[in-house]
DNA sequence: AGTCTTCTACGACACACGTAGGAGACGCGC
DNA sequence: GCGCGTCTCCTACGTGTGTCGTAGAAGACT
């Protein structure tokens, strides 16, 4: 995480998302991009979004051919990570398992999901390394 | 949710919540309970918020007293579920599940948590009426 | 009645975000 | 050499957000 203290945007994260199908991109390409999943931007707005990510420390550029060749300096689960954390902290106070227990009632999770989520609950609660031994009065 | 198009911004959820804790308020005793917390913020920024929730429709404001009395027209449970599934089309395009895992496996869950969880996803996963089977065969 | 305190109404300002236009630079085809 | 398309740079504008200040209304006190 650029851990600066800004944050992605809505719109700038929609061009981050672009980017991530495929590094690196030019601007145009990722307006092509943008354009076929209905975000139909101007040229120099997708620019504009792409500087300010550079500015942010989202985004690398290289000058190598004829125009900016972009590519993304986060993961998507650096972006969820971080997404997560803030919204854990924000709503739960740190009881990131309300938020699941939540999202698990909220959301019909299809039966592959829920045996994966099994599994790792299982292997949590084996080798529990943290809230375990700890935290006892 | 007032689902107006409008979406609550951060301050304002930090006001909200302190109402949350104890329904209604007048402004001077929010103030105090955010402050408590770290927000020191003047009475009127305070207000200021206050008067935004409203027009958003996220609370409601009715004079008895000397000072407005201000409650919440919308629960902690709907705010969650709202910025959740703007999360999961977000970042997910609409797979709960991969969001859920992610969760689980970046926070340490308590042995607690665990354990409801584990109970959640039984549940589920017996009267599951999610992708699969369809509502019996 | 005059003053002190508290509350509300209204306005304001700077900065971030969404969105883009115009000016100049640069290579390609004729 | 000259235009044409393309790319980058810079600027801008409207709106939302974070943050208040001020002025006036309404009581409370003396």
């Amino acid at each position: 995480m650029p851990s600066n203290e800004y944050e992605l945007a809505d719109a700038e994260l929609e061009v981050l998302k672009a980017l991530w199908e495929k590094q690196p991109a030019t601007v145009r390409e990722l307006l092509e991009r943008l354009a076929q999943r209905g975000r139909t931007w101007a040229y120099t707005t997708v620019q504009t979004f792409l500087t300010r990510l550079e500015q942010k420390g989202f985004v690398r550029s290289d000058r190598s051919g004829a125009a900016f060749n972009y590519s993304a300096a986060v993961t998507r689960d650096q972006v969820v990570r971080s997404r997560l954390k803030s919204m854990v902290s924000q709503l739960f106070d740190g009881a990131a398992g309300e938020l699941v227990l939540q999202l698990v009632r909220q959301e019909r999770l299809s039966p592959s999901e829920v045996a994966e989520l099994q599994n790792l609950i299982e292997k949590l609660d084996a080798d529990a390394p943290s809230a375990k031994g700890r935290r006892r009065t």
